[in-house]
DNA sequence: CGTACCGATAGCAGGCTTGTTATCATTGCG
DNA sequence: CGCAATGATAACAAGCCTGCTATCGGTACG
């Protein structure tokens, strides 16, 4: 893939983001897409298979799949599996808009944060580590 | 009531959670009440009705009726809303057990955790500001 | 070519949360 | 007492996430 490639996807990305509809999906599933991430990152830098890391995880390859696809939300449930078994820390902060976060730290806001959006209703950060 | 009766329910509480099945139910309802508890709170300093604060927040009197009730987790799209609406921040932190939170701020950690359990896969903390 | 493993995906059942309407008992007030 | 407002609750539909089986195309290797 060239460097123009990934230009041209990241505009279309962009464009993609005007339509209202997408843009409420985006931002619906923006913890399971940086989640998703965090697997995936996870499972290569260990060269596990999907199925080898499912068992570990308890769960078949498809349901790792579909977490590493970033379709849906995680539970706390299964954000609280995936920190066990990955040996990370998830922390999920929703404040208003207007306001800034206080209850996360510092370190979490500037350098470990891996998904944060605003939906009509607040704003969404979470952070891992 | 007399506080020896509130030593008495709080002895029943404890003698409850030996109970495997309650002691699962109450770990895993541990977000709802303490949500439950903030939303409460608000309203009663605030001098609102259910139905009054139900349709700040855009939803209805029975609605609110069952997040104060604590029963059911609420979705990171509710916390959402509560947090633009009460004018609150919300953490949510889960980590492996054996590990110390790292991402969430000493103060939130120390001041405003209002709910805190261990699952077999991993410890929840939730901080309300 | 055949075999094995890989990741993606369809299809389905089950559980939980949300959202709604319709009550119900209780309390306060005229 | 009659009336209004309050909070709790039942019953139901709908949406989302989980968990599973089965299957598919692709790739690597003998």
């Amino acid at each position: 893939m060239k460097l123009t490639d990934l230009k041209t996807s990241e505009q279309a990305l962009a464009e993609d983001l005007h339509d209202p509809a997408f843009r409420r999906e985006w931002d619906r599933t923006a913890v399971a897409r940086a989640v998703a991430l965090k697997v995936l990152a996870y499972r290569t830098e260990h060269g596990l298979s999907q199925r080898a890391l499912a068992k570990k995880l308890g769960m078949t390859q498809p349901q790792l799949a579909r977490l590493e696809a970033g379709e849906h939300n995680p539970t706390i449930d299964t954000l609280a599996r995936l920190a066990q078994t990955l040996d990370v820390e998830f922390a999920l902060d929703v404040h208003p808009r207007q306001r800034t976060p206080r209850l996360l730290s510092g370190r979490a806001r500037r350098g470990n944060a891996i998904a944060s959006y605003q939906t009509d209703t607040g704003t969404i950060l979470l952070a891992a580590d």
